[in-house]
RNA sequence: GGCGGGGUAGCCAAGUGGUAAGGCCGGGCUCUGCAAAAGCCCCAUGCGACGGUUCGAUUCCGUCCCCCGCCUCCA
C-alpha cells in the first residue's frame, strides 16, 4: 500500500507524491510558534503530529525538506513588549529558546530551517509579495494606511475551508474600526503603525508599519520551499482564516500556475480533562508545568502522539499515567530482547506480519493500528521467551525491526548519563554483599535507607535495578 | 445559521456487511527469601437513539439526540 493522508482540500484520502514525481524532494511546512509566551501542550501536539509524520515519511523513503516559522512579530509580541519596556527582539529571544529547547525534549526532528518573520530577508520578500498583488489588484491601500487583500479578486477564496462569503455578508460583525476596508473578510497585507506598536515596524512603499501575520507564512513558505509545496500542516483552527489567506496570497503573487500547496493537513485540538483547555479553566499547560509535575519528556510525547492526529485529544493525568506504564512495558521488553540477542551475531527476520506497524501508518498515520502492532509483537515474543522459545538470532531480528520503529516513534528511554551519588553506591555495594551472604535482613534494611533517599530498587535475576523513585 | 470532526467496555482508542485490535485500570496465576518489578491469562452478545435495506449491520440508508472545533490574526 502507498502512503496515503486525507487531504482538507479535496477531503479525500490521497496517494503522497512528491510534485517532482517518487524519489524527488517532498518539501513540508509547518506552521510554528509564535513567540509571545511558552508554548503549551495543544501546540506541541500538532508539532508531535508534525514530527510522526516526517519520520514516517522518512522512514518510507522520501526525502524531506521541512520548514517550520517562527512568527516574532505580532499583536501579543509586540504588547508584550511594549508592556515589558524593552525591545521585540529582547522580549522574543527566552521564548524562541525555549521552544527549541521544550522540542528537544520532545524528541522532535529538526527542521532544515527555521525563517523568523522579522528577518530582513523575510521582510523584503513580504514586500515584495505586496507590491505583486497591489500591482495586480489584489490589494489596495485603505485610508488608515494599512494594506488590505481584496478577495473579491480571488474567486478561489474559500476553496480550502469550503466556507462561501456570499452568506457572510457584511452586518451583525463589522467591527467598528475596519470601516475603511472594502469588504468585511479582507484581510491585512501590511498594517500600519499606530502608537501601541511602539518601536516597532518598519519603512515600506505604504508607509511605517508591519506585516500581517498571514502574509509572514506566505513569504516564508514560498520563499524557501518554492512556489509549490508539497504537505502544509497545521490545527485545525488555521484552515479558516489563516490557510485560507495564504491560498489567495501565493496562487494571486506567484506565476498562477501551480497550486500553492497540494496536500494540507490538520490536526484536531486537544482538551484537557475532557475540558477545552483554557488559562480561565486553570487547565493551562506548558511542557514546563508537566516536567515540574514530574512527568518525562517521552512520556508526554507518547501521550501526544498516541491519538491519531484528526481525533481530538483527551489529555488527562490518568492518560500520562497509562504512557508511563506501557512505556516502562516497551523498556522491560526491549532489556529482556536485548540479553536474549546477545549471543547472536545473525539475525532471522520477524514474522513478515509486523511490517504492519508502517503500513498502519501508511494509512493516513494509523497510529493506533501501528501500536497495536507493537504491542502484540512484545506480547507474542514475551511469550515465545518465556518458553525459551526465541532464539538469539529471531531476537535480533526483532530488535532490528524495534530500531526501525523507534525511528518513528522515538520512545527509547532517556539516557541516564548521570553518576549515581557515592553513597547510594555504596550501599547497593553493601546490599549485594548482604544478599550473597543470605543476610535478608541486613538487605532490607539497605533497601529502606535507598528508599528514604529516595531510591526505587528492584530486584532481577541479573542483580539490582535502581531507579529514581 | 454555514462548514468541519466525533459519539465503540471504568478510561484512552482501532476496525469490518458476517459476528468487536491495542493501551491503561481491575481480577487471576507464574517467578521471586520478602517487597517491588516483570511475564502470561481473563475482562464489551456490545459499538449514541429509533426506524429501514439485508440471510446477516457496530459497519449501508433515513430520521433524531449529544459532544467538540472553525466562521473574531488560538495548534
Amino acid at each position: 500500500m502507498s502512503l496515503q493522508i486525507l487531504n482538507t482540500l479535496t477531503r479525500t484520502q490521497q496517494e503522497i507524491i512528491p510534485r517532482g514525481g517518487l524519489g524527488h524532494t517532498l518539501s513540508l511546512y509547518t506552521c510554528g510558534p509564535t513567540v509571545y509566551s511558552y508554548a503549551h501542550i495543544g501546540n506541541f501536539r500538532a508539532y508531535v503530529f508534525e514530527d510522526l509524520l516526517q519520520r514516517h515519511l522518512q522512514t518510507r523513503g522520501f526525502i524531506v525538506r521541512r520548514v517550520m516559522n517562527i512568527t516574532d512579530v505580532d499583536d501579543k509580541t509586540i504588547r508584550g513588549a511594549v508592556a515589558a519596556g524593552i525591545s521585540l527582539a529582547e522580549f522574543t529571544q527566552p521564548f524562541k529558546e525555549a521552544f527549541f529547547a521544550d522540542a528537544q525534549t520532545l524528541r522532535l526532528l529538526r527542521a532544515e530551517s527555521y525563517p523568523e518573520a522579522t528577518d530582513p530577508v523575510q521582510i523584503a520578500r513580504m514586500m515584495s509579495m505586496i507590491t505583486t498583488l497591489m500591482e495586480r489588484g489584489h490589494a489596495y491601500q485603505a485610508e488608515d494606511g494599512s494594506v488590505y487583500f481584496r478577495i473579491a479578486s480571488f474567486p478561489n477564496y474559500g476553496k480550502l475551508a469550503r466556507v462561501d462569503l456570499e452568506g457572510q455578508r457584511p452586518g451583525q460583525r463589522v467591527a467598528s474600526d475596519e470601516y475603511e476596508k472594502e469588504a468585511v473578510a479582507d484581510f491585512a497585507l501590511w498594517k500600519s503603525w499606530v502608537p501601541e506598536d511602539g518601536g516597532v515596524g518598519w519603512e515600506s512603499p505604504w508607509g511605517k508599519g508591519r506585516p500581517g501575520w498571514h502574509i509572514e507564512c506566505s513569504a516564508m513558505a514560498t520563499g524557501l520551499l518554492g512556489e509549490t509545496i508539497d504537505i502544509h500542516c497545521g490545527g485545525v483552527d488555521n484552515i479558516f482564516p489563516h490557510h485560507e489567506a495564504e491560498i489567495a496570497q501565493c496562487e494571486c503573487a506567484g506565476h498562477g500556475v501551480a497550486p500553492f500547496v497540494r496536500y494540507w493537513m490538520h490536526c484536531a485540538h486537544l482538551m484537557v480533562e475532557g475540558s477545552k483547555m483554557a488559562k480561565s479553566q486553570g487547565n493551562f499547560y506548558t511542557l514546563r508545568d508537566l516536567l515540574a509535575q514530574g512527568w518525562t519528556g517521552r512520556e508526554v510525547r507518547y501521550a501526544l502522539i498516541s491519538v491519531h492526529y484528526r481525533a481530538s485529544l483527551n489529555f488527562t493525568r490518568e492518560g500520562l499515567g497509562a504512557a508511563r506504564t506501557a512505556l516502562a512495558r516497551l523498556d522491560a521488553w526491549f532489556l529482556r530482547l536485548t540479553e536474549a540477542a546477545a549471543e547472536s551475531a545473525t539475525s532471522d527476520p520477524p514474522d513478515q506480519s509486523i511490517e504492519g506497524f508502517f503500513t498502519a501508518l501508511d494509512d493516513d498515520l494509523n497510529i493506533s493500528g501501528a501500536l497495536a502492532v507493537l504491542f502484540e509483537t512484545v506480547r507474542e515474543s514475551n511469550r515465545m521467551m518465556d518458553q525459551g522459545m526465541l532464539t538469539p538470532a529471531q531476537a535480533r531480528g526483532l530488535l532490528e525491526w524495534y530500531g526501525r520503529v523507534n525511528g518513528v516513534l522515538a520512545l527509547e528511554p532517556d539516557q541516564s548519563a548521570d553518576q549515581l551519588p557515592v553513597e547510594v553506591q555504596q550501599l547497593l555495594d553493601d546490599r549485594a554483599a548482604a544478599r550473597s551472604a543470605k543476610e535478608w535482613k541486613k538487605s532490607d534494611e539497605l533497601r529502606d535507607q535507598l528508599a528514604a533517599l529516595g531510591w526505587l530498587l528492584k530486584d532481577t535475576k541479573d542483580g539490582q535495578r535502581i531507579s529514581k523513585s
